[in-house]
RNA sequence: UUGAUCACGAUACAUCAUC
């Protein structure tokens, strides 16, 4: 048994899941021992880590099968896998399946639930489970609150995150880096930069250090305001912090230059990174190629994906939506499809933006039908369309004339729950 | 006097419409 022990947390460490749960049932089918609720909770981990939460459920039933008990570190683990995917239904349900089989769901158990609902935006449903938390006694911590301060922060209720915060500190819970981040970035993406500031400010003074996130995000604030070089001298400040600038400021910045349209500054920033042994990503790669898209130079574009190919980076659904934009944008059918093609050869699954750009692309050029099909396939696969998707395509039907389509989708849209704009 | 390098939160790139 410790043996097995030791196989299942290696494997699961070195994500090699698939392995581990392999060798799970293989020794569940012969019998002769019982993995321990360690190894249990290890391949869990494991499996939740790189996303495959069904066979997670699967090593959970099996669990309950052989009368393996599930502690809080397993429940909470599967309650949090299910709450990253929206699956609210479910998490709850294991939640009141702990509490009956006697395991007392604690604050991080409560705190994936909470996280759950402020992925998908239900920021009622995260005051009820707070308020359910305090009828428990059980005390919300810093966690909680910061998961709350990213909620109104995603809504543009900025007032309303920092009264959170200012509650957080009334109940003598101490904001971490993380906290005041999630302020900061809140304050940036609506363009508040002055106060995004101000912020930080407060978190010095509170006795916290700057870090590299930080830095990050302000930097990103500037650059959305198109104030790139106030946020490349940031980048030299960070020295002085005693910080190194990584990817994520490199990119930021250097995608900001892009924008612009000056991508020769772009390279600037590439070769900058390099000089200071900072690896370029699919990201700053990304940047670039869309750089070359919205200035319709698709050639230039198409050279950096040969390039990443050269230097070995696989390029990802982003790479690929960013391409077929940049050649709808122009009208170049047949490379949209052939990129299409290419994507669904090489990945996995596109993802909603994937189809909406598709979608987008049949649109435009009046092909409803197709782009129907499209629309098909993206709901057989469990891509759910949103508010984009449908803006899309009533779009596309107002183009060709077709009215009652395009209000007939409208009032789809709206019965889905999505706001028309 | 002990309570788990097994659980929860922050930063960069792509898609629609309006202008």
């Amino acid at each position: 048994p410790a043996v097995f022990d030791m196989l299942i947390k290696v494997y699961a460490e070195d994500g090699m899941v698939k392995e581990a749960f392999d060798a799970f049932e293989c020794v569940l089918q012969t019998g002769f021992i019982t993995p321990t609720i360690h190894s249990c909770n290890s391949l869990l981990n494991g499996l939740l880590k790189y996303g495959q939460l069904e066979m997670a459920w699967h090593v959970y039933e099996q669990m309950v099968e052989k009368g393996i008990k599930c502690n809080v570190f397993s429940y909470t683990m599967i309650i949090s896998g299910f709450s990253k995917e929206g699956r609210m239904q479910e998490a709850i349900k294991l939640v009141l399946e702990m509490e009956r089989m006697g395991c007392n769901p604690n604050v991080v158990t409560y705190n994936a639930i909470i996280d759950g609902y402020c992925r998908r935006g239900e920021l009622e449903e995260m005051s009820n489970v707070l308020k359910m938390m305090l009828e428990k006694k059980i005390g919300p911590n810093v966690i909680t609150f910061s998961m709350l301060i990213k909620g109104y922060c995603r809504e543009s209720s900025l007032e309303r995150a920092e009264s959170v915060l200012m509650e957080m500190k009334a109940r003598n819970l101490v904001p971490d880096c993380v906290t005041y981040g999630l302020l900061i970035d809140g304050y940036c993406k609506v363009g508040e930069i002055e106060s995004a500031f101000r912020i930080k400010e407060d978190m010095v003074k509170g006795g916290l250090k700057m870090n590299v996130v930080i830095c990050n995000t302000l930097i990103n604030g500037l650059c959305k305001l198109a104030r790139v070089e106030e946020a490349e001298q940031l980048v030299l400040d960070m020295r002085d912090w005693g910080l190194v600038p990584d990817k994520v400021s490199y990119s930021t910045i250097l995608d900001a230059y892009c924008r612009k349209g000056d991508i020769l500054e772009g390279f600037r920033v590439f070769d900058l990174m390099e000089q200071n042994g900072v690896k370029p990503n699919v990201v700053t790669y990304n940047s670039l190629i869309s750089g070359f898209c919205r200035l319709e130079k698709m050639e230039e574009a198409n050279k950096f994906l040969k390039k990443m190919a050269e230097v070995g980076m696989t390029p990802n659904e982003v790479t690929y939506s960013t391409l077929m934009d940049g050649y709808i944008k122009i009208g170049k059918t047949d490379e949209v499809l052939k990129l299409w093609n290419a994507l669904l050869r090489d990945s996995f699954v596109p993802n909603q933006i994937s189809y909406n750009t598709m979608i987008n692309g049949l649109c435009k050029l009046g092909k409803m039908d197709e782009a129907n099909e499209i629309l098909l396939e993206m709901v057989e696969r469990g891509s759910i369309p949103d508010s984009i998707t449908y803006t899309t395509l009533i779009d596309g039907y107002c183009r060709i004339g077709n009215i009652e389509q395009a209000f007939k989708l409208q009032n789809e849209m709206v019965r889905k729950g999505f706001f028309p704009r």
